[in-house]
DNA sequence: GGGTATTTGTCCGTATGTATG
DNA sequence: TCATACATACGGACAAATACC
């Protein structure tokens, strides 16, 4: 509180000096400024109002013979504590309605309290290796120093992002030089940026369901959306022919929510649709590839790109932590000329010191130890979750079992998705709908699907609430 | 170094291990696996690859009877150091070649580089409360704990946003609630999401010259964007409303670049054309109100706005570093409604912990302390400037002089802003031309004149600058 | 922990416009 | 008409307290 903005008129009758006493007054009788409270010294005060000093000290000199203030030398001024000095005047009170009837209008919509939550973000409760993260961001701050608060390259980092390509080299097989990776505030930013990259006008082929966040991204950007068919193996490819998109959004390395991995031949028949065209470009959003539990490991589409027309996207969000807002995306060395002519006029969205962290936190291997440590984590709760469900029976049939942190369970016993998701809920447990993230009503979804995230649930809470769940969606124990 | 991705075939005529075995020895002879290097333990590399440990031991066995590396019981397995090992294979090379082939397409337009820079970004060197903010970055690590990283709220922590909310009415008598307030990871950021709140096919009417990447941000939202006249009170409002816009960009604090103060008369017009259409908008950029050098503070156009139509945006990144990419933005009830309505698809961008430290920043007065101990520095440089400036003596006149941290040079010689440019350039110092901030050339901007940006260089390359300034630009003394 | 630079209230000289005698 | 006093506003100088390194 040692900003003011009072307003000061020079030609009212009144002088300046008595316009600030009154102001300073009436907040200190309204209780804005608390007994005890330090008020900005003449000075400040003076230059923030563009007044002279003199007249600040007038002010301040009445206050002080007023006794609302006490004068400290050398100190500063405080506010003095008078009792019965409080009278809440009717411009508070109205001030105080309307923020009321703000908040009315705004009171977001109260997020109803779970007892257990199969939600699909977050990440394993104690996952997060603090002490290290704590370390390195001492150490980034440290070296930095003054490089840290100068503004950076708009694409990130030099040192993260060559730490980064030797990462996605080893790990996930993406071909790529540092030059061609730009590094962003989350999927989100990223994929609007890339909007603006690859121009609207764009025709964008997903899967239905889909990752609905990047279908509001594309939307937005003003590209048209086609939903394209999937079987067991991803986006099928005559569909997305036939759809006459130019641009395909896929997961294939664990399709988000159905959790299937795309097979190699796939893979390459999508890379056989892209290099027909001109200009067409597949968008592989590899959000998920780094918790995988059986089966050999499939190298990233960008790898077998032979055209440049692979856009390759990652982030930490969620193999790190969703509040850890690093994302990133390999662009075809086109792309990427098309974002350079403008002449980085965009600024990075990451902080250097962030960005720093990172680095430290590749290069020294700590990720990798992190995502073995968190794969055996979620490995555990993955085959507890497949263990607990089977004892669904056979009204339940489970799938996306390969990869992911995630499970989806289809009702085979007629009861629907809504009265599932009900059912549940009313026993304080929230599942997730498939059908939140259809994206087209044409084409078909699988039917009473619910979706289970199981990242940040103990594993108690986990057998718990499966057990819950197969009464609750029993339909002939509820009938009895 | 500890994933691999190693391409397996199982129904390959070779067996599985001898496929990893030659995989790693050809890493091993390119380098890339270097002498002393630790391989991943054998049931690490097996779970990694899908394959049995016993796949692996064969082919680490195999690797150690030929010599590439050792076996350290208990410990792991490590690549030996052996001469004349390392043949680069024909692979290596091919790709060393694809890669600097890369780099070239890529090969950023090399900044030339000049002794001097006015440039308009940046802040004082030294600038920046390393100390203070290392101290803060350490509480909020430690406060926040388990909290940290969980996903936050998609508008930005409660916690910074209620602190936000309190600052801007004290010091720039913005009214509202922190409820309405988005935080972000920078401007761009913000303007693209409000460009999706806003929906596209709007008609935005922006000055001329204006601030480009705002420019850009709108056109790739989809916006129509009319040039609106300026004169030196900033937008014309019978431009604008003859302009057909229905939202209107201004920067009434400071516009950039022409650097005036739009005073309140002007103001209330503005106000007064949103209130006359229905969902009209104005977007206030306030983005450099924290420094001011003479008359009396304007409060923000927000406080005055009774129609709730105003936009506010701010950012740390001037004020505090250009690295800390934090932005926000008080949006107008109905407009925050229209976001919530949306479910929160959008995760917010800013790390929690980025946000938690400028919580604690805010909250404790330092950004009040910071801001002053800044407007001293820059009142410092500002006056300099304007004092060697005045050197330059009647074939220059100087404006934008009253706030932020840059001022317009206009010559009246006859010498062309282009040649002023390159005179300097060649000088070895940059200055930047008014004409690149122009949006349109229908509406003429002032002639022959460059902007200065003075918040990085230190007193003495002022002082020199400017004097070599005088020198090149004035022509007279040329021609001798 | 100790020394220096900055901040702070206070005092004082000055300028200007207005009211008074 | 002029001299004087007063209120208001401006900016410099000083010593003490504080913050920072």
């Amino acid at each position: 509180m040692s900003t003011f903005l009072i307003p000061l008129d020079s030609r009212s009758r009144d002088p300046v000096y008595q316009q600030i006493c009154e102001y300073l007054k009436v907040q200190i009788r309204k209780g804005r400024l608390k007994p005890g409270e330090k008020l900005p010294s003449a000075r400040g005060m003076a230059q923030n109002l563009g007044v002279s000093r003199s007249t600040v000290d007038l002010a301040y000199g009445q206050l002080v013979s007023e006794g609302y203030i006490e004068s400290l030398p050398c100190k500063g001024y405080y506010v003095c504590e008078i009792d019965g000095m409080y009278f809440p005047g009717e411009a508070r009170k109205a001030d105080e309605q309307e923020d009321t009837a703000k908040r009315e209008r705004l009171a977001a919509g109260e997020k109803e309290d779970y007892e257990t939550d199969f939600a699909l973000d977050g990440i394993a409760p104690g996952g997060f290796p603090h002490n290290l993260w704590r370390k390195l961001a001492r150490r980034a701050l440290a070296e930095g120093e003054d490089q840290l608060y100068k503004p950076g390259d708009p694409c990130g980092e030099p040192g993260l992002r060559e730490a980064l390509a030797g990462y996605l080299y080893q790990a996930r097989g993406v071909r790529c030089i540092p030059e061609q990776i730009l590094v962003g505030a989350g999927n989100d930013y990223l994929l609007l940026l890339l909007g603006t990259i690859l121009g609207s006008g764009r025709k964008m082929g997903m899967e239905n369901p889909t990752y609905l966040s990047a279908y509001y991204d594309f939307r937005y950007t003003g590209f048209r959306i086609e939903a394209v068919g999937q079987d067991s193996q991803g986006m099928k490819t005559e569909d997305l022919e036939a759809s006459g998109a130019d641009t395909a959004y896929v997961m294939p390395s664990h399709q988000f929510p159905m959790g299937m991995v795309m097979p190699l031949k796939r893979r390459m028949e999508l890379l056989a649709w892209a290099a027909r065209g001109e200009e067409r470009y597949i968008i592989e959003d590899d959000y998920d590839s780094e918790f995988r539990y059986k089966g050999k490991p499939v190298p990233a589409l960008q790898g077998f790109d032979g055209n440049d027309c692979v856009i390759y996207m990652g982030t930490f969000s969620k193999s790190l932590a969703p509040s850890v807002r690093v994302s990133y995306m390999v662009l075809p060395v086109r792309l990427m000329q098309r974002y350079q002519n403008r002449g980085g006029l965009f600024a990075v969205t990451v902080s250097r010191a962030d960005q720093k962290i990172l680095e430290l936190f590749l290069k020294e291997g700590n990720y990798e130890r992190h995502l073995n440590r968190m794969r055996a984590v979620y490995k555990n709760k993955h085959d507890l979750m497949l263990r607990e469900l089977k004892e669904l029976g056979d009204i339940a049939e489970v799938s996306g079992e390969n990869a992911g942190v995630h499970l989806l369970v289809r009702l085979k016993n007629g009861l629907s998705e809504q009265e599932a998701v009900q059912r549940a809920g009313k026993a304080g447990i929230r599942v997730y709908g498939l059908s939140e993230y259809q994206i087209s009503r044409k084409k078909k979804i699988q039917e009473s699907t619910v979706v289970l995230g199981y990242a940040c649930l103990r594993e108690e809470e986990i057998r718990e609430a499966v057990r819950k769940l197969k009464k609750i969606w029993d339909i002939r124990e509820n009938y009895e």
